[in-house]
RNA sequence: GGGCCAAUAGCUCAGUCAGGUUGAGCGCUCGGCUGAUAACCGGGAGGUCUCCGGUUCAAAUCCGGAUUGGCCCA
C-alpha cells in the first residue's frame, strides 16, 4: 500500500469493513499479531462459553465486543493473551430442540430411537448452532482463536470435568442423597430452581378433614395439590399459635374440628356450617404427638405408616393462614422434606420420574398425578373427609423452561457436591478475586454464596457429560468409599473390563454406559446420570488449557487473570467456577472479574420475542456498520449497569468516526503533493509552533488518561476521552488553526512541522482507537504508514505519553485562550460583526495572574482567531473604565450566616448594580432594596462587570470557573471597512470559482462592479490582497465569464470571473 | 415475598461518596462560516432532578417509604 492515497470523501463503513476483512485475510493479520506478542508476558483470559442455541443477540454482542476490546488493548500493552473462545454445547435446551425436530414426546421415544443416535443428533445440532454463532462473532470484528475453540462436548474437555469432579470426590465432597427437586415430568429430569419459570394457573382448593385416631374429631388442612395427599406423612402446626377445637353443626349433625383460633370463622364459613361452639383452646405445642388416620388409607394401602408417621409435629413453615394446619409430604415438598429429615421420618414418594403414580400409590397407580386430582377429591368426599372443594384457585405454578410442562416436586436420588461443607473456604476465596465493580462482589455475590445450598450436579438425561461414578452391581452401601470415581480417560482405559483406546474413546453416555469395572470380585456399573451443564462450564479455566491431557500450560497460566460476563452470572458462571475451583483445587479460579449488565431496549425493557423489541446485531451492522456499533457498545459503562439500546447514539458514533475520517483525509492532498515523508522529519527538532506543541501535549495527556481508565476497566471513559480529543481538539481547533500553513505553496519549515505534527497525532490516534474500532483504525493506519508500518495497526504498541511533549501548563494556557476565543466569538455575534471583518481591538480583563499570563502567551493566537488588530490586557486588580458591577452571591456562605433570610439577601444582591466592585457599595445597595442593613464579606460576593452600550463583553470560564471578561470593540474605521469589504469580495469570488469547478491552481480574471463609489474605493485599496487570495492575474472586463449579482451589507455589487486560460483560448 | 442495581433536558449520560442557585454531547431552533463542506463556529429554547415524607438555614445529593424498570433469590 502506498502512502497518502486519495480516499473516499465520506466515511463509508460497509465498503471499508469489507476491504479490511479482505486485507486481514491477505496478510494474516490476526496470526501475525499473536505471533508478534508470543514472547510477551502471558495473560490468561478465559472466555465464558455462550450456549449454542439461537444466534448472537445484542447482549452477546456487547459481551464479545468488550472481550475483544480488552484483548486487543492487552496485546498492545505487550501481553501474550490467551484468547481461546469456548462454547457450551451440552444440556437440556438442545435435547428439547432435537426432540422437537424429531417429533418426540417423551423419553420413551428417545429410548426407541437409541441413546447413541440421539446423542449424535444433539452433537450435530450443537455444531450447527456453533457455526452460526461463530460467524456472527467473526463478523463483529472479534479477534479470538476461531480455528480452535474449546467445546464442552470434546473428550479432552469432558475429561477436564471428570478430573475436577474426581478431585472434589477426593476431598470427600461428593455424595448421593435424596432431595426434593423440581421435576419436569416430560423431560423426566430434575430442573434447577432458576430454570423454573412461573405462570398463573387455576388449581383445586380443598379443605380436608384428617380423622384423629385417639380422640374424637378431625384436623382440618388446606391444600391446592390433592395428589400429594396420597403421600401425606404428617401434619404440621405452629407451636406458638393458638388452636381451638370447635363443635360445628351442619344439617343437624355436629362434629369436632381442630383449626387455628384465628381461622375458625373462615373455615366454618367455607364448610357452610350453620353453627359452632368453641369447646377447647390449646397451644400448637400441646397437639404435637396427636395421631390421625390417613384419609386415603383405603385407596393407598401402602401409605406412609412407618414409625412416627401420621402424627402432628411443629414446623416453622406454618402460618395462621387458611386452617393453620399444614398437610406435609416429605416425599414431595422441599420444606416438608427438610422437616421430615429433621424428624427422621420416612420419605414416601409414590410417583415416578414421569409424574405417574407407582404401585405404591395403590388404586391410583399408573395415573398421571395431576389427572388424579378429581378422583382423589371424589374419594375424599366419599370417605367423608372433604370439608370443602373449589376449582380454579389461581396460584403461581412452576413450569419447565424448555418445554413449558408444569413441574412436580418429587424427592429423588441425586448426586451432590456438598459445598455447604466448605462454606467458610468459599467465602474466604471470594476475597482473593478482584471485581469491577467491587461492590457486586461484596454484596450480591457474597450473599449468594453465603446462602447457597449443596450443588445438585445430576440430571437424568442423555446429552451431557456422564457422571464418572461406578457403583457395585449388588447392593451399594451408599458410602462413596464403596464407589469408584474415574478422573481421566487413561484411568478409564486401565480400569474398565472392556478394551478401549484412551486416545479415541468418546466419553458420552452411549459409550461409557456399557463399560464396567471389576475389582476384588465385584463388578461396578456407571450410574446413569449426566452432569448439570453448569458443571461443564465450571471447569473452563483448565478446560481451556486442555488440562489434564496437557499440563505445561496449566502450570504456567492457571488461574485466569480475567473473566468478563454479565451480572446474571453471579449465580451462574462466577459462582459455579468458585464452587468447583474451591472444591477441586482450594482456590478461586479467576483473579479479576469484569461484571457488565444486560442489553435492554430503548425503553429500558428486556429485549424479548414476545414483546417484539429485539434489535438484531445484523441490523445494526447493516444500518451503521461494525465500528459504529462497537463504539456504541463500548461507550456504555461495562460495570454492572444495564445498557439502553439507542439508534441515535449509534448514529452519533458514526458521525464521530466521520469527523475522524475528515481529519485524516484533510492533509492527504497536501502531503501527497509535497511528497512528505515522516521519516525525514524529526519532530523534536522541527519548527513546531505553539499550537503544534499544544496538540502534541494534549495527545500525551489523552494517552495517560486512557491508560488509567483501562486499568480501572472503564473503557467507556477512555473512549470518551479519545473521541472528545479527536472532535474538540484536533478537528475543531487544531485543524482549523493549521489549515493556512498547509495551503502554503513552496517549502516551508512551518508547514513541514505541521505535517509532522498532524501525522504523529493521527498515527497515535488510530492506535488508540484500534481496540474500539478495529476496521477504520486499520484503514487509516495503512494509508498513513504504507510500507513503513506494521502489517496491521493491531501490532502497534499502546502509545505511551512522551514527557518531551507533555506540557500541562501549555494545555492550561490554550484552554484559557480557547475560552477567551469562544467568549469573543459570542461577543462578536452580539455586536453583529462577522469574523470576516477585523476589529480594532479586543480587551481581555483577567481575574487572576495565571489567566493574564495565559492570554499574554497566546496573544498571537487570539488576535488571529478573533481577527483583531490589537489585544489589550487588563491585569487582575485593575479595572477598565466605563464599567459598572453586579454581584453574585455565594450561597454556601450566605446560608449559614443569614438562615431563613438567605434567599432574600441573595435576591437583593443579584438585583444590585454598583459603580465599583466593593463590599461597602454593595451593602448600601442591598440595604436600599431590603430596607435593613446587612453585613456582607468579600467571600460571600463575586462581582461581575456590566458593559457600556458601545462595547460588547462576555465572561469566559474554564470548567465553570469564571476567569475574566472579553470585550469586543466593534467600532469601524476606514481601514477596517476596506479590509472587511475586500474579504466579502474574496469569499464571493471563491464561491464563484467553485461554481466554475476550477482547479485549485487555475488563474483567473476578475471584473468588479460596485454600486457604491466609497465602497468601490475601499475595496480597491485591497486589490493586491484579493488577487493573492483568489489567484487572480488581473482585474478587468470579463466577456463570457461567470457573472453574478451580490448584496453585501446593503451594497449592490456585480462580480464576473473567468479562467485566464479559457479567456486566452477564446482570443 | 427478599437481596442488589437503576431512575436528572426529546435521546444517551455526568453530577450523588465529602448537601450550597443542575451540566455535557446529540437532537431541535436561530444565526455565522465556506480551498475538510453530508464538515466547521456561535447564540437560544428545553429539567416539579420518578413520587411522598423526614433531617437541615439549605436536599438531585443524606435518611425512611412508594412507583417503575433490570438481574438474582424464594
Amino acid at each position: 500500500m502506498s502512502r497518502f492515497e486519495p480516499v473516499e470523501d465520506q466515511y463509508e463503513p460497509h465498503d471499508l469493513e469489507d476491504e479490511v476483512f479482505e486485507y486481514w485475510d491477505a496478510v494474516d493479520a490476526y496470526e501475525q499479531t499473536k505471533q508478534h506478542r508470543a514472547d510477551g508476558e502471558t495473560y490468561f483470559f478465559v472466555d465464558g462459553p455462550p450456549y449454542t442455541s439461537g444466534s448472537a443477540h445484542m447482549g452477546t454482542t456487547w459481551n464479545k465486543t468488550l472481550k475483544d476490546c480488552y484483548i486487543r488493548y492487552l496485546r498492545m500493552q505487550g501481553y501474550d493473551v490467551t484468547d481461546r473462545p469456548g462454547y457450551d454445547m451440552h444440556g437440556l435446551p438442545i435435547e428439547t430442540k432435537v426432540e422437537e425436530k424429531l417429533g418426540f414426546e417423551n423419553k420413551k421415544d428417545i429410548e426407541e430411537f437409541g441413546e447413541q443416535n440421539f446423542i449424535d443428533e444433539c452433537k450435530q445440532f450443537a455444531e450447527e448452532q456453533l457455526d452460526g454463532l461463530q460467524e456472527d462473532f467473526k463478523s463483529f470484528g472479534v479477534w479470538m482463536d476461531w480455528d480452535d475453540p474449546y467445546k464442552t462436548v470434546r473428550p479432552e474437555y469432558m475429561e477436564a470435568a471428570w478430573w475436577g469432579f474426581e478431585k472434589v470426590h477426593e476431598r470427600g465432597l461428593v455424595e448421593q442423597g435424596k432431595r426434593s427437586i423440581n421435576q419436569c415430568p416430560r423431560c423426566e429430569t430434575a430442573i434447577a430452581n432458576n430454570e423454573v419459570e412461573y405462570h398463573q394457573v387455576g388449581k383445586p382448593s380443598i379443605y380436608v378433614k384428617f380423622p384423629l385416631a385417639e380422640r374424637d374429631g378431625s384436623l382440618v388442612i388446606w391444600t391446592t395439590t390433592p395428589w400429594t395427599i396420597v403421600a401425606n406423612t404428617f401434619v404440621a402446626v405452629d407451636g406458638d399459635l393458638d388452636y381451638v377445637g370447635v363443635d360445628a353443626t351442619k344439617d343437624g349433625e355436629t362434629e369436632r374440628l381442630y383449626v387455628a383460633k384465628a381461622c375458625v370463622e373462615d373455615v366454618l364459613k367455607t364448610g357452610r356450617y350453620e353453627d359452632y361452639e368453641v369447646v377447647e383452646e390449646l397451644g400448637g405445642e400441646e397437639m404435637v404427638g396427636w395421631t390421625y388416620d390417613h384419609p386415603l388409607a383405603e385407596q393407598v394401602p401402602d401409605h406412609a405408616q412407618a414409625e412416627g408417621s401420621g402424627q402432628v409435629y411443629t414446623a416453622d413453615y406454618v402460618e395462621a393462614d387458611r386452617t393453620g394446619l399444614v398437610h406435609s409430604a416429605p416425599g414431595h415438598g422441599e420444606e416438608d422434606f427438610e422437616r421430615g429429615q429433621e424428624l427422621d421420618l420416612e420419605i414416601f414418594c409414590p410417583v415416578g420420574n414421569d409424574g405417574v403414580y407407582t404401585d405404591a400409590a395403590g388404586e391410583y397407580a399408573g395415573e398421571f398425578v395431576r389427572d388424579a386430582n378429581d378422583e382423589i377429591i371424589g374419594d375424599l368426599d366419599a370417605g367423608g373427609h372433604l370439608l370443602s372443594s373449589e376449582q380454579g384457585h389461581s396460584v403461581r405454578e412452576g413450569q419447565c423452561w424448555r418445554c413449558d410442562t408444569d413441574i412436580v416436586r418429587l424427592v429423588t436420588d441425586q448426586w451432590f457436591i456438598t459445598v455447604t461443607d466448605i462454606k467458610d473456604e468459599l467465602l474466604d476465596n471470594i476475597e482473593d478475586s478482584e471485581w469491577f465493580p467491587q461492590s457486586a462482589r461484596d454484596n450480591r455475590f457474597r450473599d449468594f454464596v453465603a446462602d447457597s445450598p449443596d450443588w445438585n450436579v445430576s440430571r437424568q438425561r442423555y446429552w451431557g457429560i456422564p457422571i464418572p461414578i461406578w457403583t457395585p452391581d449388588d447392593e451399594w452401601s451408599g458410602e462413596m468409599a464403596d464407589a469408584i470415581v474415574v478422573g481421566t480417560r487413561e484411568e478409564l482405559a486401565e480400569r474398565v473390563d472392556q478394551d478401549i483406546d484412551p486416545e479415541t474413546v468418546d466419553l458420552h453416555k452411549g459409550t461409557v454406559d456399557d463399560l464396567t469395572i471389576t475389582e476384588d470380585g465385584t463388578t461396578y456399573t456407571r450410574v446413569g446420570d449426566v452432569f448439570d451443564v453448569w458443571l461443564d462450564s465450571s471447569v473452563a479455566t483448565w478446560g481451556t488449557l486442555d488440562f489434564p491431557e496437557h499440563d505445561e500450560r496449566f502450570d504456567e497460566l492457571w488461574p485466569a487473570d480475567l473473566i468478563i460476563e454479565a451480572h446474571d452470572q453471579t449465580r451462574g458462571w462466577f459462582w459455579s467456577q468458585l464452587g468447583m475451583g474451591t472444591a477441586a483445587l482450594g482456590e478461586v479460579p479467576y483473579d479479576q472479574v469484569l461484571m457488565h449488565g444486560w442489553a435492554l431496549d430503548s425503553d429500558g425493557r428486556k429485549m424479548s420475542k414476545s414483546i417484539g423489541n429485539i434489535v438484531e446485531p445484523g441490523e445494526a451492522i447493516e444500518r451503521h456498520g461494525r465500528d459504529p456499533m462497537r463504539l456504541f457498545l463500548l461507550s456504555q459503562t461495562p460495570q454492572e449497569d444495564d445498557m439502553k439500546f439507542s439508534w441515535e447514539e449509534m448514529a452519533e458514533m458514526q458521525r464521530r468516526l466521520n469527523i475522524l475520517w475528515n481529519v485524516f483525509r484533510f492533509p492527504l492532498p497536501y502531503m501527497r503533493m509535497d511528497e512528505f515523508d515522516p521519516a525525514d522529519v524529526d519532530l523534536e527538532d522541527a519548527e513546531t509552533e505553539l499550537v503544534d506543541e499544544w496538540v502534541l501535549s494534549r495527545l500525551q495527556s489523552v494517552e495517560e488518561t486512557m491508560t488509567e481508565h483501562f486499568a480501572d476497566f472503564e473503557q467507556d471513559k477512555a473512549l470518551d476521552e479519545l473521541l472528545s480529543f479527536v472532535v474538540e481538539d484536533v478537528s475543531r481547533f487544531y485543524v482549523q488553526v493549521v489549515r493556512e500553513r498547509m495551503w502554503d505553496e513552496g517549502d516551508s519549515a512551518s508547514k513541514e512541522a505541521a505535517y509532522a505534527t498532524l501525522y504523529r497525532v493521527l498515527e497515535e490516534t488510530v492506535a488508540l482507537i484500534a481496540p474500539f474500532a478495529p476496521f477504520v483504525a486499520e484503514e487509516i493506519y495503512g494509508n498513513l504508514t504504507g510500507e513503513a508500518g506494521h502489517d496491521t495497526v493491531h501490532m502497534c504498541d499502546w502509545p505511551e505519553p512522551d514527557e518531551f511533549w507533555h506540557d500541562p501548563d501549555l494545555e492550561g494556557e490554550v484552554e484559557v485562550a480557547r475560552a477567551v476565543e469562544e467568549a469573543g466569538s459570542n461577543a462578536r455575534q452580539q455586536a453583529e460583526r462577522s469574523l470576516r471583518w477585523p476589529i480594532t481591538r479586543v480587551v481581555v480583563a483577567a481575574d487572576d495572574d495565571e489567566t493574564a499570563a495565559a492570554v499574554e502567551s497566546q496573544r498571537a493566537l487570539l488576535t488571529e482567531r478573533l481577527n483583531a488588530r490589537d489585544l489589550e490586557l487588563i491585569e487582575p486588580g485593575e479595572s477598565w473604565g466605563e464599567l459598572s458591577y453586579a454581584a453574585e452571591a455565594d450561597m454556601s456562605l450566605l446560608g449559614p450566616e443569614f438562615g431563613d433570610d438567605a434567599g432574600r439577601v441573595m435576591n437583593a444582591m443579584n438585583e444590585a448594580s454598583v459603580d465599583e466592585p466593593t463590599v461597602e457599595t454593595l451593602e448600601a445597595a442591598v440595604e436600599d432594596t431590603l430596607g435593613e442593613a446587612v453585613d456582607l464579606t468579600e467571600e460571600m460576593v463575586e462581582f461581575v462587570t456590566q458593559t457600556p452600550d458601545d462595547v460588547t463583553g462576555v465572561a469566559f470560564d474554564v470548567d465553570g470557573d469564571e476567569l475574566g471578561v472579553v470585550y469586543i470593540d466593534a467600532g469601524l474605521t476606514e481601514d477596517i471597512e476596506s479590509e472587511g469589504y475586500a474579504r466579502e469580495v474574496i469569499r464571493r469570488v471563491q464561491e464563484m470559482r467553485k461554481d466554475l469547478d476550477l482547479d485549485l491552481e487555475e488563474r483567473i480574471r476578475v471584473d468588479l462592479d460596485i454600486d457604491d463609489d466609497r465602497v468601490a474605493d475601499l475595496v480597491r485599496d485591497h486589490e493586491a490582497l484579493i488577487a493573492d487570495e483568489v489567484r487572480a492575474d488581473e482585474f478587468g472586463p470579463v466577456e463570457d465569464g461567470h457573472r453574478k449579482e451580490w448584496e453585501v451589507e446593503g451594497v449592490e455589487m456585480e462580480i464576473a470571473v473567468e479562467a485566464v486560460a479559457a479567456a486566452e483560448a477564446s482570443d
